[in-house]
Order: C-alpha cells, then sequence, then structure tokens
DNA sequence: CGGTCGATTGAGAAACCTCAACGAGGGTGG
DNA sequence: CCACCCTCGTTGAGGTTTCTCAATCGACCG
C-alpha cells in the first residue's frame, strides 16, 4: 500500500500548516522511494539529487572512517527530514544514509524545492530552524565526543530520551531503546563492547536495570549527578573562560 | 578608530553584494562591540542577544566540560559571523565566544534581522548556506573526533589550512599557524601535550618541519597518505554500508 | 538444525590524558 | 636596564579509558 505525501509532508516541522496549496505543490515534487532493511539510500560522494522525509521505517546518517568504523549522527523516523544541508552546499552528501528497516521515503528534489524556497519565504525560515536543530544537536555530539565518558554519554542519551517522549525522569521510570545497542554504540561514539560493559556497570551500580532493549530507571537521583559523587574541578589554567 | 559597518558586512558570505538600501538597513541594526584580549563575547546559556560579525580580531567558540575542559569549535577572524543559528533555536547560546585578542565586532539584533528575513527571501536563502557551511563543518568535526586519531587530525587540519590559502600541497611549503598551539589542540579535540607530541613525531618522520609556528611540508606525498604504509581494511562485521 | 546476527565477556594493547617539571620568550615594574 | 613574572610550549612518567581481538551464547530464520 503507498502513503500519501501530503499526510507524510504536513506531519514534517518544514511542511507542518502550509497553506493547502502549498503542500499539494510540495507533494506533486516528492518522489516516493521504498528500500528494504539495510539499504543504502546515499553515500558519501554521491551527487545531492534532494533531502529525505521518511514516511515510515527508520534510516541511519553516519560517517565511516577508512578502516570501517562507523559514527552514526543520527537516526530518524517516520515524520523527520535528513540532508537538507546538502542543497546548500556543495553538490554531493557528506555522509552515508542507510535503512535499519524496511523504509519508505520522499524525496524532495533539489531543483524545484530551491525554487520553491524563493517564492516561500516562510518555508526557508522553517528551513533556517531545521537546520539551527541539526546544528545544535551536532555540537551536542562534538561535546559528547570530546568532553565526555562513554558512560556519560550513555546516561544523557537516556535521559535525553526519555524527556523526548515526554516520560518524568523518576525511580521505575522505563523506555525502550529505540535502536539495536551496536547502533546505539555507534551513535554514542564507541564500539558495541565498550557499550555493553557500560551498561553493564550502570547496572551493577545499581542506577538502571537492564532486560534486553528495556530499560528501567533505578535511581533517578543519580543518572543526573555527573558520577555519583565527582570531586571539585580540578584543571585551571586556560580552561576558565571570560575572565579578562 | 571606528569600522564601518557597511564595510564589514560587504565582506561577509551573508550580507555580500545586497542592493546598497538592504546593506545600509542591516548596518543600521548592527551594534558595534570591542573586546580587549581574552574576554567572553558570551557564555553557554545567556540570553541570545543576536549573532555577530567580526569585523577585526579573533574569536574561538567553545564548548566546555564539567572539569573546565574545552573543545574549541571554530576559531573567527575579521569577516566571519557566528551564532547565526541561535537565532532560530531557543533563547539560550549553545556555547561559548571568547577573543583571542583585542577584538571589533557587529552584533546583529535578533529581532530587526529576523523582521528582515520575512521581507529578503535572498537574505534567507545566503543564511540556508551559511548554516549548511557550520554544519557540514561539524559533521567533518565529529567524523574528525570519532574516527581519527589526533596526528590524522593534524595532517587533515594541515592540509586544510593550505587548501583555504589557496597554496598548493606540494614539498616545500609553508603556512603559519592561525593561532596558538594550545588553541589548535583544543580545536583537534585533545590537550596540549599531545599535541606537542604529534606534531614532534611527525616532524621525527620527516613529513613536516617545524620552527615555532611556521610550518614547512617536507614530504607532501606522505600527508596525504592515511599513515605511511596503511594495511587493508581489517573490521567488515556491520561496517560496509549498503550491503543488502 | 545449521547459520547468521546481535550481544556479551575476557585479556591485552594502544591511544590518550594527567601530573609535574622545566625552558624560552615577552611584557612589566622597579 | 634588569629582574621578575606569566604564558606558552615541551618533555617525561605513569595511569586511565577505550579499542582490538577472540571466543561464546542466545535468538531468530530459513
Amino acid at each position: 500500500m503507498t502513503i500519501l505525501a501530503t499526510d507524510v509532508l504536513r506531519r514534517t516541522p518544514l511542511f507542518a500548516s502550509l497553506p493547502e496549496d502549498d503542500l499539494r505543490w510540495a507533494a506533486s515534487v516528492a518522489v516516493p522511494r521504498r528500500y528494504g532493511k539495510r539499504e543504502a539510500i546515499f553515500r558519501e560522494g554521491d551527487a545531492v539529487e534532494g533531502f529525505y522525509v521518511v514516511a515510515s521505517g527508520k534510516v541511519k546518517v553516519f560517517k565511516l572512517s577508512e578502516e570501517g568504523k562507523e559514527q552514526v549522527l543520527h537516526v530518524l523516523g517516520p515524520g523527520q527530514s535528513f540532508a537538507e544541508a546538502a542543497l546548500f552546499e556543495g553538490g554531493a552528501y557528506p555522509a552515508y544514509a542507510e535503512t535499519l528497516a524496511q523504509t519508505e521515503t520522499f524525496l524532495i528534489q533539489k531543483r524545484p524545492f530551491l525554487d520553491m524556497l524563493e517564492r516561500r519565504p516562510k518555508v526557508a525560515i522553517r528551513m533556517l530552524g531545521s537546520l539551527s536543530r541539526w546544528l545544535r544537536q551536532m555540537t551536542g555530539l562534538v561535546e559528547d565526543l570530546s568532553l565526555r565518558d562513554v558512560e556519560a554519554r550513555l546516561l544523557l542519551f537516556l535521559s535525553g530520551e526519555l524527556q523526548d517522549r515526554g516520560i518524568p525522569l523518576k525511580d521505575g521510570a522505563t523506555l525502550e531503546l529505540p535502536f539495536s545497542k551496536n547502533v546505539l554504540a555507534s551513535r554514542l561514539g564507541t564500539v558495541p563492547e565498550t557499550f555493553s560493559r557500560a551498561l553493564k556497570k550502570l547496572q551493577e551500580d545499581g542506577r538502571i536495570d537492564v532486560r534486553g532493549k528495556r530499560i528501567r530507571i533505578v535511581s533517578a537521583a543519580s543518572l543526573m549527578a555527573g558520577k555519583a559523587t565527582a570531586g571539585p574541578n580540578r584543571r585551571t589554567g586556560t580552561a576558565e573562560p571570560g575572565r579578562r
């Protein structure tokens, strides 16, 4: 069965509550595409056709090192779009995109969409919001990778997931990991082995309870605390900012 | 002496070759600000006033960990702008900005600028280009931090710098580091000690020659090669993308 | 039931960070 | 003009985190 482009687009931040005819116009340049599980949508270096909106399924966007290690930048589900920035920068996608499950997407073609932007400032401004969110996420990822160890990243991810779903962060709250542990490990910038050990440690410390993909928060208080009882700052030197 | 806003804005990608009256209008909402060396422009969490264009001097934008370690996201010089994305996302800056030298900036205030965007789709589209470039840089930084060791990051930085200045990458090419080694270390996601050792190793391997901030490329060929003579791929597993 | 995939565990190695000490250079105040 | 101080950069030693490699186990699929 086929999914209606207008219905999908209406759910995206980018196109939501646009005048009906704008929406139909956008839908008219949206190319439906279906993928099997573990299928490439595009690869780094591929020529940019446009950006994508996920109608159903799940997609991971990632970078790949020469040795074959991957860093997941984002995992997207229905209603989310990706590769928007590729429209405005160079002619090639700067990362890989691959399905994690059977997936349907709409490709919004570059040329028609850019033309639309000129006539619809409102859409351009929404797009600015989209890119800004992406940018914030990426700087957050940089911060994670550079300034936090794996355990801290994992904790941050868990509380972020809870928040995204509106689940209050308190003892007993549970959530289901939205994708496989291997993918999550890569999203957190580590390998499955290290990730597994981090999960185990948190469990042994009595902070969470793991049963498969189900995580139960045992001690919400300790989730937020840096490292149980962290010591005071160590390094001062050039570290303190704004000290004129 | 004071710098004319119009002259500065004209040099930025965002405002370049805009109609003269648009430019003057933008300049009229630009607030000039001067800072001493090592002075904070804003801190993470500060309320967003607008974004900044550097007129003279040098600014670093960075994240700070609880322990005081910093990760430099970008260093900006005259004609460059920063914190654009903060206009569209939340009300607080997501990072720190601090001068590296005496600096003059123009603050482009949020409210008037957003109003302008509605009337000037062209500016909005340029802004999309700006954000996309930022986004690409940040994903590049993520890739660096996650998938490359310090030595590789350093090499990549060096060849990137050469390219930015239009210096052909061949034996004997030289460049001057655009900022202190400590800042560069932080930009590369490491500490001064590790950075220093990486430089030393490259020199001992006969790939570059270091004299203070002056770097001379001794063996351009080996700059590009992953690690002199790298072996074939190791890990396969989930690594290879697009294998359906 | 064999096979594949995701996940886990152990052991060892590698990269990186921390701490401490030191030297060179630049600016400042006496 | 010189002594002092401060910052920047470097070096050494040791510790920590993370990665690598290998083996194993359970679940699911054909």
